[in-house]
DNA sequence: GCATGATCATGC
DNA sequence: GCATGATCATGC
């Protein structure tokens, strides 16, 4: 052995000598063909590095000291920074048990409150013994953050304890998830409180949590402005509401009325005018990102109303790729990773001097059925785009095409989202009317009325 | 007036 | 140069 398992530091400075390595560079060539698929490199750092059999006990991989092994990928983004390429996945959430368990002395806590930290780049096509380990991590969960913890892993046990757990989302939850974990097809599982079987789900830190503890560990984390300087309020009272209730004093004030309270001379033209604003209102500078927003991947939306409470627009999301679409299952898509997430919204209404005015703010999540609707959307298409089954009619112009339409169910659809229709992106399977290999980007739409009915309209 | 296709503006 | 959030334009 060498390291000692019953101390902590003998452990983490046999860990940190993995940094700037190759598991191939360290172990050498082992068996590697003993595992395969996503959790290899995992499987092999654990068997030929740390020298023990990879397992999924109750207890953390480190029982002596309480520590739990875990690595995961980093992926490089514009101007080569590091960022964690999805959510860091703990353990399976047991729906029988975690009624009855109390988060101080839960079994996610036991094994959970302390991690040792190995990331990787993760590069397509390589071998998981190839992989670049570029930091080693030692984590425990601070007492700020766990409180937000806490209140999440709550909130999954009261819907578990509701027989919901079907229902779950990720996008219930800010900081800890409840992801779906297990196969093509789903795992599924029974519930205490339920004859439905719910989807097998594993604890989770969002994949935006995950970049904070990046930028902690790279003492990079000063782009933060902070909501709460004291987290104690939350002992009381959810995110939700102390978040609501610094918008109360702007209700119904226009935005002119809201920048002069504010006392700042915000361009209402600039492009991140709402963001800029919502951000003054919160009492975070505008340059800094709000750090508990995006630690739980929150997205803001600002929808401007009409008449009737209609948004004037669609809510657009970024434009999908063709050919990425075919590649995905419904579990791993991008898509349902983008309607998944938890938004914050921000209502303005025009008045009668055709001013905007503060109308409500809502933190704000798919519920399940309706993110099933969105999924039936996405097989749709998924399914025309397969086929080469796009274009319906050349009209001058235009282009009537078969994606699903805002009629296609209340909740989402399909429209371009390009530069201009020249803009495109190529297409797995020509199509057949135009025989074209490529098509103008297109991108999935949140329906305007479904913004009313089922978000602004509804209750807290 | 609404649904749908097309495109703009900004920032990285 | 492109991704993204936002908005315009046209025809039924």
């Amino acid at each position: 052995m060498q390291y000692n398992s019953a101390d902590i530091k003998s452990i983490i400075s046999y860990a940190k000598k993995l940094e700037g390595k190759t598991l191939r560079n360290l172990c050498g060539d082992v068996l590697e063909n003993s595992y395969s698929g996503k959790g290899k490199f995992g499987q092999l750092l654990e068997k030929f590095y740390f020298n023990y059999e990879p397992n999924s006990v109750a207890d953390a991989d480190f029982p002596e000291v309480g520590v739990e092994l875990k690595s995961t990928p980093l992926k490089k983004i514009k101007g080569d920074k590091l960022v964690a390429k999805e959510r860091l996945v703990l353990s399976i959430i047991n729906y029988f048990e975690i009624v009855s368990q109390d988060f101080d002395t839960s079994s996610f806590i036991k094994k959970n409150s302390h991690l040792l930290l190995i990331f990787y780049l993760f590069e397509k096509d390589i071998n998981a013994l190839d992989y670049l380990i570029k930091m080693v991590g030692d984590w425990k969960i601070p007492p700020q953050d766990l409180i937000i913890i806490k209140q999440d892993w709550e909130r999954i046990k009261s819907q578990v304890a509701k027989g919901k757990a079907h229902e779950l989302s990720e996008g219930d939850t800010f900081y800890l998830g409840a992801c779906t974990k297990g196969g093509k097809g789903g795992n599924y599982r029974g519930q205490p409180e339920s004859e439905i079987l719910a989807k097998q789900r594993a604890f989770s830190l969002k994949q935006g949590y995950l970049n904070h503890i990046i930028a902690v560990i790279n003492n990079s984390n000063d782009d933060y402005g902070r909501l709460f300087t004291n987290t104690n309020i939350l002992k009381e009272q959810s995110i939700e509401s102390v978040v609501s209730d610094r918008f109360i004093p702007y209700l119904n004030m226009s935005v002119f009325q809201i920048l002069q309270k504010v006392e700042n001379k915000l361009n209402p033209n600039a492009k991140n005018f709402y963001a800029s604003l919502t951000k003054l209102i919160l009492g975070v500078q505008d340059e800094k990102e709000i750090e508990e927003f995006t630690k739980a991947n929150i997205a803001i939306k600002t929808v401007r109303l009409g008449d009737g409470d209609i948004p004037k627009e669609n809510i657009s999301f970024p434009a999908f790729k063709y050919d990425e679409l075919l590649d995905e299952d419904w579990d791993e898509s991008t898509i349902k990773e983008q309607f998944e997430q938890k938004f914050f919204f921000v209502f303005f209404k025009y008045n009668h001097q055709n001013e905007l005015v503060l109308k409500r703010v809502k933190f704000w999540n798919m519920p399940y059925n309706d993110l099933e609707s969105v999924k039936m959307v996405w097989s749709k298409t998924k399914e025309l785009v397969e086929q080469g089954n796009i274009v319906k009619e050349v009209k001058g112009k235009k282009r009537l095409t078969y994606f699903p339409s805002t009629k296609f169910n209340g909740v989402a659809h399909i429209r371009p989202h390009a530069q201009n229709s020249k803009d495109t992106y190529p297409l797995p399977t020509a199509d057949k009317l135009t025989g074209s290999q490529e098509y103008t980007k297109h991108s999935f739409w949140l329906n305007n009325k479904y913004v009313r009915n089922a978000i602004y309209l509804s209750p807290e």
